[in-house]
DNA sequence: TCTATATTTGTCCTTTTTAGGACAAGACCA
DNA sequence: TGGTCTTGTCCTAAAAAGGACAAATATAGA
């Protein structure tokens, strides 16, 4: 999910990625992987990842989120339960 | 959520800490943890709590499984969004 | 009250897992 | 070709799991 997302905002601005890497000084494998899902991506990068992009913060962190629960859950079987539960408890606070 | 849970199973058994700690090969302490969700409990234990409590792993899982979710979300600002993407994404697979 | 048993809490240690990242080499365009 | 991107492997460092132990606290019964 959030991959995608940063690879498209990427294109949007029409960069490539060794310039991003240059930014977050990093190499461009590590970019690559990154919009593949391959490696997680720190909140340190991803804010400078939306000031590159000229999104707000706010914008990545849902989906930066969604990404970690998403790989909890994926593969089990109670993973709807499981969320429901966790939304209902989140929700009542 | 999950600590509560066996705690009033093992109550209901009428079992005290010493026996179940001696049934999972650990110590008393580690038990109380467990209960008071100071410490994971892994797949296997999970399992041997089921039998020994004799209710279903199917009835345990979600809740372990909501457990390690919940704990990844709480005090993030976009839990609620976060948990809604994902319930879509599970749900449409 | 005294005491034994049950539970909790804190600290420590070791092992396993994950993060973060480099590098080299291959693939893909154009 | 040259630049871009991808993939695989490797390494180190940080964090989490799993668990022991000791000491402190509760708690129930004589």
């Amino acid at each position: 999910m959030l991959g995608e997302k940063l690879k498209e905002l990427r294109e949007a601005k029409g960069l490539v990625q060794r310039q991003v890497a240059a930014d977050l000084q990093v190499d461009t494998a590590y970019i690559s992987k990154m919009e593949h899902n391959e490696k997680p991506v720190s909140r340190k990068h991803l804010k400078k990842l939306a000031k590159l992009y000229s999104v707000t913060e706010n914008e990545l962190l849902p989906i930066w989120l969604a990404d970690k629960v998403l790989q909890l859950v994926e593969n089990e079987k109670y993973s709807i339960q499981a969320l429901e539960m966790v939304l209902n408890n989140v929700k009542e606070k």
